[in-house]
RNA sequence: GGCGCAGUAGCCAAGCGGUAAGGCGUGGGUCUGCAACACCCUGAUUCACCGGUUCAAAUCCGGUCUGCGCCUCCA
């Protein structure tokens, strides 16, 4: 398995630290809204990459953040004239929700930044024992960049270039840094802000720090991968990476993955461009199964436009996976009990191929639009060699296959069957009736009826079938 | 200004040295009362452009054009 390394700028063999393990961390979202389609790309595409080392054997220890402690958290809290633990937790329970409608796995463990403040407490006082971090007048606690030799690394950036950059910020902040690029630890307490007490003043713990020390807490000095957004490179992970390496003495993270931008009409989203949708905005139009079908139709590292012709696309695309599953599960139901042939050992084994394809293309640093192109060749192969005449055997192993293949890539093809009211079921059997006696007229009345309360009916050769829109 | 990414059929998107996957859409056909589903056929002599390396390039090198990202809170 070969995963892009941002730190290498390059595709590297997967070693786990430990043998059959996985420990990774994907930063997680700042819970003060409903969580955007951008926030959803790197939830979806990680517990993918997930799921598939877990398919592989790996036993994956995932630790997946929540930033409960922040600016905006604050402002919101302001507005509304309520505590900011309410509004942290009143978007965790609405991310948790978007996150099941998304098929994304629920992580090993969901720290909260606000109740690790003692082990960032604890880092800190580290870095500043070895120098590393440094207290200003006003309580702000620095890290000093410059003594971290190897800042840069991950976003291949080098002070000097930085140092210009930030000029201007120098100039106009009134903040007591020794240099322009040392970053907050810590924070002194503004009124009306949420504060810790601290060793050096009243107040909140930077951004940066609460990943390094949630990391370490739930998996260790060491881990095998961190993930997260690209813009995440620098100055978040660049940061974490100063901090936990200066603090533990050891390399923190072994492969470092980063998701391109999801953008919106070819823009990036934003507010106040009005292109900016909530993955709850997409819901109500959309399966949100169709919205991960997108997200996996291109490679995570390559820019994704967003539109409602591409999520059209999609619904499409991913409709077409579901249909074959339902046909198959129609043809099993009506399947005789006859053994499996030699002819359709054969086939089988021919299926196989593109279960082998699909995995070549995911150990190929998660290739998900390769892999989903295997499941289309298998879908068609399915639509192609199932029927009525086969054993149900043989129609089980076909399903076997792309349900196993589509729950890799957390796509869910099999839908309940679900029942029909009485009401339904007799007007369904009086259209029979109606096409029986070639009164069209009321059949297709019928029809529109049903499809109204969206139930769509379809005449195939083996019967009358029903799905729900 | 510094660093970096990308340009492949109508649209989306793989391929990254050996002669263009897959999906959506379009058009035609089979099936069908119609519709839907499915299947078959239909698509780039060509991979932004110009040079170069090579027996061989969409794939490597140089240049040009275009679009985008990061350098500042951001997935």
């Amino acid at each position: 398995m070969r995963i892009y390394n941002t730190l290498s700028k390059q595709k590297e063999e997967f070693v786990p630290i430990e043998e059959g393990k996985v420990r990774m961390y994907v930063c997680g979202p700042t819970v003060y809204n409903l969580i955007h389609i951008g926030n959803a790309r790197p939830m979806i595409v990680f517990d993918t990459v997930r799921r598939y080392m877990e398919h592989k054997g790996f036993e994956v220890n995932y630790v997946s953040n929540f930033t409960d402690v922040d600016d905006k958290i604050i402002k919101k809290a302001v507005e509304e004239g309520v505590d900011s633990t309410v509004i942290s937790k009143r978007y965790i329970e609405e991310c948790k929700k978007d996150m099941a409608a998304m098929n994304v796995k629920p992580a090993t463990v969901h720290p909260l930044a606000t109740n690790e403040i003692d082990g960032m407490c604890d880092m800190i006082e580290t870095l500043m024992e070895k120098g590393y971090a440094y207290k200003a007048e006003d309580g702000t606690v620095y890290f000093r960049t410059r003594c971290f030799k190897e800042y840069g690394k991950l976003s291949h950036k080098n002070l000097d270039d930085l140092q210009g950059g930030n000029r201007e910020l120098l100039v106009s902040g009134a903040e007591q840094k020794e240099d322009g690029l040392d970053f907050v630890l810590w924070k002194p307490k503004k009124e009306g802000e949420p504060y810790w007490e601290s060793p050096w003043c009243s107040g909140r713990p930077g951004w940066h720090i609460e990943c390094s020390v949630m990391s370490k807490k739930y998996l260790g000095d060491e881990i095998d991968i961190h993930a997260g957004g690209e813009d995440l490179v620098f100055p978040h992970h660049e940061n974490e990476i100063a901090q936990s390496e200066a603090a533990n003495g050891k390399t923190f993270a072994k492969y470092w993955m980063h998701n391109a931008f999801l953008n919106i009409d070819n823009r990036k989203m934003s507010k106040s461009a009005g292109n900016f949708f909530t993955v709850r905005d997409i819901s109500e139009k959309y399966d949100l199964q169709v919205l991960r079908f997108f997200m996996l139709s291109a490679h995570y590292r390559s820019p994704l436009n967003f539109s409602g012709e591409l999520m059209e696309a999609a619904k499409s695309g991913y409709e077409r996976i579901v249909t074959s599953v339902s046909n198959l599960n129609y043809l099993i139901g009506n399947a005789a009990d006859a053994a499996v042939s030699e002819e359709e050992e054969n086939l089988l084994r021919e299926a196989g191929t593109f279960e082998a394809k699909f995995d070549e293309a995911m150990d190929d640093d998660f290739n998900t639009a390769d892999a989903l192109a295997a499941i289309f060749e298998l879908v068609k192969f399915a639509n192609t060699y199932a029927g009525e005449g086969r054993s149900a055997g043989f129609l089980k192993g076909l399903k076997d296959k792309i349900i196993a293949l589509s729950d890799i890539c957390g796509l869910i093809v099999e839908k309940e069957a679900g029942l029909l009211d009485a009401d339904v079921e007799s007007l369904i059997a009086e259209r029979q009736e109606a096409r029986k006696a070639k009164n069209f007229a009321r059949a297709d009345e019928i029809r529109k009826e049903l499809s109204d309360k969206g139930i769509l009916l379809e005449d195939t050769r083996e019967g009358v079938k029903w799905k729900r829109a």
